[in-house]
DNA sequence: ATGTTCATGTCAGTTACTGTCATCACATGG
DNA sequence: CCATGTGATGACAGTAACTGACATGAACAT
């Protein structure tokens, strides 16, 4: 067997949102997460670049999905459906995560380095895609105009999707956001 | 006289960009700027809630500049012409500081926690801006649209500005900016 | 067997940032 | 002219985020 318990970085996400909800943010020293996953200080660091980081572990896989998925489409396909569906995937993937994803928020809502840092992380993303919309041909400036159009109808949709107390799918919400995209940029 | 030089916190900003410039913004410590400013750490900050801070101070300014301009103008205006002419009014107040800006910007575009910074001072001066619409009776979504794209187009304006060899005033840039906003919306 | 790799531990160090109290020029009011 | 704030600064100790350097030992390759 294994010299150390698997899935070390796991557990350090696991600790910290467990102490992060139960006694503050501020509160909880890397220390205190790295202990309670049976592990050192120094191995967090290795993990996570720095204390925020680890509440946004998920922002690389939502990256990954988002590229991944604009690959299998045919390039024939208008540019604002492809992000259409791009976006749509990686609403799918937080299918059934509303409650810890409400829960993240509410850490993020009340730290201002955390929303420094979700603000980077969107603009990665953003730019991520508008990337990749150039590698499929589509010029300047409607690639960055896309995708800006495109990340920003997925987070106005995240909003909504946590504070809606009707529980409608994420995928729905941001479906229709890109409806009323079309409906007021063609002016109606 | 007084008991103290005056201007500590203009002396803190100077010794801080010299820093910067000379050595690095790693490498300089929040010691080092108070020290060449003839001052004690802890006074630095007094002055600068932390060492990313003293890149910002204009930030404020500017808002304060966008608001009151806006304040200023007869609310009978369209508000697309409104937003124009405050953000016009803020680029105006960065004539002839472009070698400034150039110098600030490289610091800035060299550290990820300094561009985390960066984007929250947008993202709250599109606030502001988007709440002052709001109390002249813009009605959302249209004054959080208006705001966006008054303030995106004041930084790609600013990004050009600091590139572009031709030197161009920045208000200039702004001003066609509107232009080719308008122009896009409207389908040209 | 033997060497290598790799995730982790250990430990010492730097620096950003905070709390608290002291100091003392200056203003203000009697 | 004296007493009494007030406000900006200094002094100092402390916490916690983050880094560099080296050690360890199970797993794995050869």
């Amino acid at each position: 067997m294994s010299r150390w318990s698997p899935n070390s970085r796991g557990r350090l996400e696991q600790a910290a949102y467990e102490l992060f909800l139960g006694q503050g943010y501020e509160q909880t020293t890397v220390a205190d997460i790295a202990k309670r996953a049976g592990l050192t200080e120094r191995t967090f660091f290795r993990h996570y670049a720095d204390k925020r980081e680890v509440l946004f572990g998920g922002s690389a896989a939502l990256q990954d999905q988002l590229l991944r998925e604009l690959d299998r489409l045919p390039s024939t396909l208008p540019t604002i459906e492809a992000v259409r569906i791009a976006v749509e995937a990686i609403a799918s993937l937080l299918h059934g995560r509303r409650a810890l994803a409400r829960e993240r928020q509410r850490i993020v809502a009340a730290h201002a380095d955390l929303q420094e840092r979700e603000l980077i992380k969107r603009a990665t993303l953003t730019a991520a895609l508008a990337q990749a919309l150039q590698r499929r041909g589509v010029p300047e400036p409607a690639a960055s105009l896309a995708a800006d159009m495109g990340i920003g109808v997925f987070y106005v949709g995240f909003g909504h999707w946590l504070t809606d107390p009707a529980d409608r799918e994420l995928v729905e919400i941001v479906h229709e956001g890109f409806d009323q995209l079309k409906a007021v940029a063609s002016g109606i």
